[in-house]
RNA sequence: GGCCCCGUAGCGCAGUUGGUUAGCGCGCCGCCCUGUCACGGCGGAGGCCGCGGGUUCGAGUCCCGUCGGGGUCGCCA
């Protein structure tokens, strides 16, 4: 090493010892006979002195230098409590220039706000910078913290291809030409799911891997094109065997930040998290929970109301809302596609206001605040309609709710399973406004075609009812990882894919080399998928899980560093065989 | 794909009802400064106002289009 020390592990006690130090210059503060440097490395700073004018004056912001020097103490009332290393400081004997630096395209502070843009295309500038620095050695932690709990119990990290097959998630794929079979295509995996699966048959019993996965979708703040998830499966185990080891994960990393998670975990129903919460990733930081107004408005005469389904949450305080604000909530709601936002608002006397006042019965306004909890100077919203849509509506106005008027509590951490999710849901969500269903086939997989029934026997004369082995975990309202018990009958198997309507050729054309490993003796198994970057950016407080990776993609999938994608020569299309014509075009997927 | 917001100096931003020479802070360059720690002082350089078209005597400002970025819904576990 060039280094004899790390520069921000120096305390009092190096006092008298000549050092040597390597890192970058982080501030200087130049007076003329004496200059101060700040030299940053991975440790930490400390302050260099140098007392040559000349050695001190030719330096600049980030250039890289090598320092050898005494350790001394501070004078009385020199000392910088801010710093780690601020009782001491290193009087520089010699100043080597390892290496210059061109004038910054951005400061490297803390204290200094960068536009995003700038920051990905010099990510490796905006990675000195102590926040996005610790974000990634947070995410470092917090890999070996799962891999040092799995590990305890046995599992087996195992790689599996990045060059595959397209496999059933739902997502577009990433497809990668494949040159010596000119027409043909690699698909980039959307998750380990098949390869997991076929390790349980593989008798592998407990398998991990931190996997990147690849999805060709349109991109959002907690969404990449690449990402990666703590990928988990077991064999002969149940729900709880694979939640108990779940919960010890998570339990192991909140504990790197601090924070003792209680375990078991509550659980929560599927159903009741949309009954309660219209979400099925609850956000348990805050109350308002939603209010079934079904039967209370049973007999009413307002017609908007006279629907499968009336629900209400509380705005405490919204009551002295200006007119302009509750337009505007009538906006929110027709961005979400709904047609508006009926309300009530509850005087400080008690009268209720508004324009769902007139149109209910005395008897209804006599009761309805005391049926939803609400008190005089309270904002009542309602939504009716279809059950699913209204519900979804309310949830998202309950959040909303929440950020306006400061009812989360920023602190806490509010974990929860959803269980008992639906097997099927509807293939077109047609449903949700109301419209009937259309296609070939009239359900689709909740979590995948793979998912085990909670009741064998019946699931396929009620699909709309039946119930899966399935769990999702949820953190202060982000669905950090879900997962399931896996179908291992191959009768069930061809049951599920009757009902979703995936015939025997679309079966074996798309996972028949599943269906085959399955008839030699596949054990019951199941696992979970984690959220990887969606964890970490929770526990290091980022709000986009792109804060958590090393070179995220930014809109569009662009990578503004490399200028990722990027056309390819005639002579690299030729070889690829990208414009290779097949044979015929395969039909569309289903 | 729909809707909303933003593109002005290297970075972060301001720019009035359209008005003549487009500002501020940081950074950068030069000089000064022996105890600072987001040091300080003096001076200086740096702009196709994203791009293209239009309205106008006149456009950073208004209109249309386009590209890029962000958010949100759709989509996507």
């Amino acid at each position: 090493m060039i280094r004899t020390h790390d520069a921000g592990a120096l305390r009092p006690e190096h006092v008298g010892q000549t050092v040597t130090l390597a890192g970058w210059v982080a501030n200087r503060r130049d007076h003329g006979g004496v200059a101060f440097i700040d030299l940053r490395e991975a440790s930490g700073v400390v302050q260099v002195v140098i007392r040559d004018e000349a050695v001190a004056h030719q330096l600049r912001a980030e250039y890289c230098l090598k320092i050898t020097g005494e350790v001394t103490a501070r004078k009385e009332g020199n000392e910088n409590p801010n710093l780690a290393t601020g009782a001491i400081e290193v009087v520089a004997a010699e100043v080597e220039v390892l290496s210059s630096a061109a004038p910054l395209p951005f400061p490297i502070s803390d204290h200094v706000e960068v536009g995003e843009e700038a920051r990905l295309k010099h990510r490796y500038l905006d990675l000195r910078r102590p926040a996005p620095n610790a974000a990634l050695r947070l995410r470092s932690q917090v890999n070996k913290a799962a891999r040092d709990v799995l590990d305890g119990h046995g599992f087996v990290e195992i790689e599996t291809p990045t060059l595959t097959r397209s496999t059933p998630e739902g997502a577009r794929d990433f497809v990668v030409p494949a040159r010596l079979r000119p027409g043909s295509w690699y698909a980039l995996p959307q998750s380990p799911q098949l390869f997991k699966q076929l390790l349980m048959v593989a008798g592998m019993e407990r398998y991990y891997q931190i996997a990147r996965c690849y999805r060709d979708e349109d991109f959002r703040a907690d969404r990449q094109p690449e990402f990666t998830q703590l990928d988990v499966e077991m064999s002969f185990v149940d729900q709880d065997d694979v939640i108990a080891v779940a919960e010890e994960v998570l339990v192991a990393l909140w504990r790197l930040i601090g924070h003792e998670i209680t375990t078991p975990l509550p659980r929560m129903t599927y159903a009741e998290a949309m009954a309660r919460f219209g979400s099925d990733k609850p956000d348990l930081r805050m109350g308002q929970e939603l209010v079934d107004c079904t039967e209370f408005f049973a007999d009413t005469p307002f017609r908007v109301f006279q629907a499968p389904y009336v629900g209400a949450v509380v705005m405490p305080g919204g009551a002295s809302q200006p007119r302009k604000q509750l337009d505007a909530w009538q906006e929110w709601a027709k961005q979400r596609g709904a047609k508006g936002l009926a309300y009530l608002l509850v005087q400080e006397d008690g009268t209720l206001t508004g324009p769902v006042a007139k149109n209910i019965s005395d008897e209804e306004k006599a009761g309805i605040a005391v049926h939803v909890g609400a008190a005089p100077g309270d904002c009542i919203f309602f939504a009716a309609g279809p059950v699913k849509s209204s519900r979804a509506l309310l949830g998202a106005a309950r959040l909303e709710i929440g950020r306006r008027c400061g009812l989360i509590d920023e602190d806490a951490w509010e974990l929860l399973w959803v269980v008992d999710a639906p097997l099927f849901e509807p293939a077109s969500d047609a449903t949700a406004s109301g419209d009937v269903a259309l296609g070939y086939s009239a359900w689709t997989a909740v979590h995948h075609a793979f998912t085990s029934p909670k009741d064998v026997e019946s699931f396929d004369s009620d699909p709309g009812n039946a119930l899966a082995w399935a769990y999702d975990i949820v953190c202060n309202g982000n669905e950090i990882g879900g997962g399931s018990i896996r179908i291992h009958r191959e009768d069930v198997q061809k049951r599920v894919f009757e009902v979703m309507g995936i015939d025997e050729a679309e079966a074996e054309e798309k996972f028949g080399f599943l269906l085959e490993a399955f008839k030699y003796g596949a054990p019951p198994h199941g696992g979970i998928a984690f959220g990887w970057d969606r964890i970490v950016a929770l526990l290091s407080g980022s709000d986009s899980i792109r804060e958590v990776i090393a070179f995220p993609k930014s809109g569009g999938g662009y990578d503004p560093l490399t200028a990722a994608p990027a056309p390819i020569t005639a002579q690299q299309r030729k070889e690829a065989g990208v414009d290779a014509l097949p044979a015929e075009d395969l039909p569309p997927n289903g």
